[in-house]
RNA sequence: GCGCCUGUAGCUCAGUGGACAGAGCGGCGGCCUUCUAAGCCGCGGGUCGGAGGUUCGAAUCCUCCCAGGCGCACCA
């Protein structure tokens, strides 16, 4: 809504701000999917009719004989109800080109942030899961576009490694070594049993696995908190909250601040801290900080995470829109055509680690950050296992190391007369690599990097079409179409970077 | 019961007010003496869960209903 692209690096936005000024609104330009319709369309006539209280078609008739003035346009049609239909130049399309630099669609926000994402924060009491996997590549993803877009972000991880989880994690590794039965609702698994057959503490060892875990899943975490640290902060956060005595028990009076209900804080027989009381203490850490905003990624199963940690900060005098929580849907397994209920208790879950070493890092964070995080996720593992080779994430990665392969042709300087008319396949390139500031700004602005992907796709497709039909070394317009094909390897390589995803030279 | 999320092609999913709803996979049929055929081209395929409503215009916004997932712990 009150999105501004970076005019000065985007001819996509330039001309429509030119077009703005003539039209007296805003004029957003749209691709559209019928090639008859032009190379961009506006519904601006649409939008403005009523206010001017004159019909549509006239409003986009008058736009249009203005519009055809531009130098930027060669054509400019009413169309339907009331679009305004726009054929741009060669001239122009080959300029903006021209522009298509190493940081195309790198934003310069107005008013760039301190952003803090914090992602999976794991009980180190097993290895990561699939879901933790999501988390992890969603929320990286997020990290990722929201820098690109020109934001400062740091990425923390918060070891839940103080509570009765851990505690009934260590005693199962225990009891395992002594072959005592397991406790109530104990770990197990494999897993459990190889860390009994070594010395030493298991939750240790898993504070290391994980931080292997996820260096290796090209998570670049900044900062480590650990509850138990966190927790000694906990008497100075109590005095600022909004509390109360019942049943033996200190609450904080969440519910005076849009919580659900009122969450406990302090058990009053031994002083012993519930979680809630980390929450907070941790909120407060957080914000202490300096972030202008503290994002957290969550499972669903988490949800009703939200109104209690917007309280904490509301209840601390903060401003509850600087926390703000990012919700994705669970992933699934399915296996032999059945959804397997997973529970790390009791073993039968896929770690990460089974993930990758099926299908690949590539593969699983394309595949886990290529839907919608609204979207819950089923992994046929059947499927992912032998579908590598028409998995998407290959097809793109594929033209890139196409594009690599014919940089490697590339003898001497290039020459090569500069085009005055262009194919088809040429101009839908263009315009798709023109599209990538946008894609990127949207994506950074609703937390939605699977947009990328999808985006990733298209241009591989457009370029694969262009490859097919064209020759670029030693063609007449060698240099023109060595231009083309660097900057859509460029745009590749960003787009795929973005997800955390390899752009290989040669495949 | 209450809250959040989801329901679009056989399957997996894009599409948060605009022009006949798109892609991949799967199916069928074509294209390699030329920069990588992990590629390209073509053909089939949909009452956008259902019913109302708002709007010049709805897969998209509102209401209700149906179906599924996840929550509603002194676990995390």
């Amino acid at each position: 809504m009150t999105r501004s692209p970076d005019t000065t690096g985007n001819a996509v936005a330039r001309l429509a701000d030119r077009l703005s000024e003539l039209a007296g609104a805003a004029v957003v330009l749209e691709r559209p999917s019928d090639p008859s319709h032009g190379d961009y369309a506006t519904n601006v006539a649409l939008r403005t009719a009523p206010q001017h209280k004159q019909p549509p078609r006239e409003l986009a008739a008058d736009l249009a004989a203005r519009a055809a003035e531009l130098e930027e346009i060669e054509r400019a049609e009413v169309a339907g109800p009331g679009f305004l239909n726009l054929w741009v130049t060669t001239e122009w399309l080959v300029r903006a080109l021209a522009e298509i630099g190493a940081d195309y669609g790198a934003g310069a926000p107005e008013q760039a942030q301190k952003i803090q994402v914090e992602l999976i924060s794991a009980n180190p009491a097993g290895p990561l899961t699939v879901g933790s996997a999501r988390n992890g590549a969603y929320g990286d993803s997020v990290a990722r576009v929201l820098a690109y877009a020109g934001h400062e972000v740091e990425r923390e991880y918060y070891f839940n490694d103080a509570g009765r989880q851990v505690d009934l994690f260590r005693a199962s590794v225990e009891a395992r070594r002594r072959g005592d039965e397991l406790p109530e609702g104990g770990y197990q698994g494999e897993y459990i049993d190889e860390l009994a057959r070594v010395e030493g503490d298991p939750v240790a060892r898993m504070l290391e696995e994980i931080r292997r875990e996820i260096a290796e899943f090209r998570i670049p975490v900044d900062t480590w908190r650990h509850q138990g640290e966190i927790e000694k902060h906990v008497a100075e956060v109590l005095p600022k909250l909004d509390t109360f005595e019942a049943e033996g028990t200190i609450w904080a009076r969440t519910s005076a601040y849009e919580d659900d209900k009122d969450r406990p804080l302090v058990r009053s027989s031994d002083g012993s801290y519930l979680y809630f009381a980390a929450d907070v203490a941790y909120v407060r850490d957080k914000l202490e900080r300096g972030f202008d905003r503290a994002i957290y990624v969550l499972g669903a199963d988490h949800h009703g995470y939200v109104g209690r940690l917007k309280a904490a900060a509301a209840m601390l005098g903060y401003d509850p829109e600087r926390i703000e929580v990012l919700i994705y849907q669970l992933v699934h397994i399915v296996e032999g055509g059945e959804t397997k209920k997973i529970s790390k208790r009791r073993g039968d879950v896929v770690f990460l680690h089974e993930l990758i070493a099926k299908i690949g890092i590539d593969a699983a964070r394309w595949y886990l950050v290529s839907r919608g995080h609204d979207q819950p996720i089923d992994i046929d593992v059947d499927l992912a296992a032998d579908r590598t080779q028409k998995n998407p994430v290959y097809y793109v990665q594929y033209a890139h190391a196409r594009i690599a392969g014919i940089l490697r042709n590339v003898e001497g300087d290039s020459a090569g007369e500069t085009p005055t008319d262009l194919a088809s396949e040429e101009r839908d390139l263009i315009k798709r690599l023109l599209e990538f500031p946008l894609v990127v700004a949207e994506s950074a602005e609703r937390r939605a990097p699977h947009a990328i992907p999808i985006y990733a796709i298209r241009l591989a497709d457009d370029f694969h079409r262009f490859y097919h039909e064209h020759r670029v070394v030693g063609s007449e317009t060698e240099a023109f179409r060595l231009t083309l094909a660097r900057a859509t390897q460029s745009i590749i390589a960003r787009a795929l970077d973005l997800i955390g995803v390899e752009a290989p030279e040669r495949m």
